[in-house]
DNA sequence: GATGAATGAGTCTTCATTCAT
DNA sequence: GATGAATGAAGACTCATTCAT
């Protein structure tokens, strides 16, 4: 338990570095130093720096996937657009709460270990994979419009990515607004307009599809 | 050999290899060996590896600014949609035709020079300015329904820059299927959504916009 | 090893070495092959190898200056002529135990470095500038003849540096004669005539000035 | 003709170059630079850099040379002390005139070329010789008195040095002054008592050694 | 467990010199 | 003769990792 104990400590340290100067510029030497751990000490807990930073990469790649959940169809369940926004702002909550975190993900420049991209476009292709798969759904329920949901949902992945990215340079603490607007601009972007015109004939102000997407 | 040739020579090797290993793991050894030159011709054409990259950097950045070009309004201009779609295209095919370039843009760039960090999202950041502005213009037209736009255009701006990801990694010659997915997605989601129904009830065919947006 | 005995170590070495083939020529690999230390090693005592020769240089410099004392004048002082033989003996044992440093000061300490080449000259101005001082506390106490001091100090120290660099090119231990001769040359070349006259009148053999210059 | 005018013109150059930053920190860019000719024109005139150095050393070693003139004694010859005035006004009308020359000459910093170095003391080594075969001289004609004058020769050697990097490094045109308090010092410092106090006695200003010393 | 001195492979960069045109 | 592009040996410095204490 102490040892586990240390290891999250180094760790801590480590993420505010490596978020801050990214891999390359991040050294053991900086890492130690914060953490105020000899250098043999560093090599105790973790097997070399690649090993504490894929470490912490894990981390926000598996707290995020725990995060996306997967659409669920089915009476009980509550409707899909409050799905994809619980979703939504669960991502972005951790975001606000683990920026260093997000930031390293976001901002790791590929190129210095082809297994380390390798997980991580891994784990971007499995959102797409899910992305998609809320598409087709959507389409199979006559809720969104034939597309080429491939493409679609790199796009959706895309826009999220981006702002997510401007949410973390943002000094902003209330994601509400922001997942709205994703929202909105996802969900018209792939609605079938049938949905939308009704939408708009009830006078639904924006991002409130909610109501009529399910009776619940 | 000329001054120029041989700068652009070493310029068409070192492209290739950063694109495929990144900054780090290109050495000028590498490039030289390419390159097959010296040791010293490389530092007769460049300060160092980050001035050549930078050069590289600024390559792309350039000519993608280029060939996006500012939304025009007037009677004889092409409708919106077309100019959209136009800018689209030429960045597609740019991506098509300097895969590589746009490799080390979207992959390799961030991380390791604080100054080229900074150029690079100011070039994002002036895309999405752009994408901003054709949004509040869209809105003054009436084809744009209200909404955050800074937000949105940031949207859009990630939603290409992961399908250009996509294009690179795939094989695919053909750029206008992806073009029209794109357009079609980032349209729906800004647009008024009693336009999208007028275009439903005329029977057009999904990313048909432009024959309702302008007389042409 | 201690961290004070390694430094040490390494400046013994790098010393000679830096000596006898001047500071060009000597490249970390000699000192480091000399010192039996790895290349890192070196440069976790020593910032770069200019560092290091700019220590050694810092140590000749400082270890002069403690050995040249200002001339004190007094009752209870020595007679000034035992002091500066004082001075030179201090001064030509170091030469003696330190060959190698002297050697570094005399021969292969300028052009290299403006700033480093500014010290020196401090220091070479500063010696003669106490000459000066004493020569004209001498014409004050009426042992020395009016004179341009500037210009005699100068020539002083330069007669003193060669003398040191014949001393450190031969194989001799014994500086007491040296001393004398130093002494006797520069003594009468800036002492009142008179002064002179009466020592030979009493029939002193040379270098034996001391001995009318004060009462004991 | 044409080929040794060229030649000329880059030794001038060079000159110039070698006097401000010394042997390490010139490199053959600057030179050429300088002398506007192209790289490999450089070599078409010397061999290499160190090459061009030591032709320049060679030309103030030998000027020098030439301008110090052995003593000589006579009937018919002027007296020694005016001889040795116009040796030391021969040399440092040389240092005023070709200030950069023996700048190169007191600056350059041993311990890059074992062969120059030696050529160098060699030079040094024979200026003292000539000294000390005036002391020699001079002990014979019962001027001088007696002492080691090999020491004595290197620190009247080691004073002129040093008066004329005092002259070199300061703007004085006029060297008269200079001289005498240089021959002044020098003469004193080996001077028989007895002819000293003569001077003395006969009221002689300083620096006036010369009447006494032959008739003539 | 903890320490921090030691390691040395890996890279970048400079610059005197050559040589084809 | 003149040019200047090309060369590559030489050398400095970094930093992740190891290991004796």
């Amino acid at each position: 338990m102490e040892r586990n104990a240390r290891r999250a400590q180094v760790l801590r340290h480590a993420k505010r570095i490596f978020a801050r100067k990214g891999y390359h510029r991040t050294n053991v030497a900086d890492i130690i130093a914060r953490a105020r751990i000899a250098r043999g000490t560093f090599y105790l807990y973790f097997q070399n720096k690649k090993d504490l930073f894929e470490e912490l990469l894990e981390q926000v790649v598996t707290e995020l996937t725990r995060r996306i959940e997967r659409l669920r169809v089915g009476p009980a369940e509550p409707d899909p657009v409050q799905q994809l926004r619980a979703n939504l702002n669960r991502v972005l909550s951790y975001v606000l709460a683990e920026r260093e975190l997000t930031d390293i993900l976001l901002n790791h420049s590929t190129g210095f270990d082809r297994e380390l991209d390798e997980k991580i476009q891994d784990f971007y292709d499995r959102i797409a994979a899910l992305i998609k798969r809320s598409l087709d759904l959507g389409i199979e329920m006559n809720l969104v419009r034939s597309s080429d949901t491939q493409v679609v949902a790199y796009c959706i992945l895309g826009g999220i990515k981006e702002a997510i990215a401007v949410l973390s340079r943002s000094r902003q603490k209330d994601i509400s607004a922001l997942v709205e607007q994703i929202l909105d601009f996802g969900l018209r972007g792939v609605a079938r307009p049938e949905l939308l015109e009704a939408v708009r004939a009830m006078g639904d102000t924006s991002s409130k599809f909610a109501s009529f997407l399910g009776p619940n």
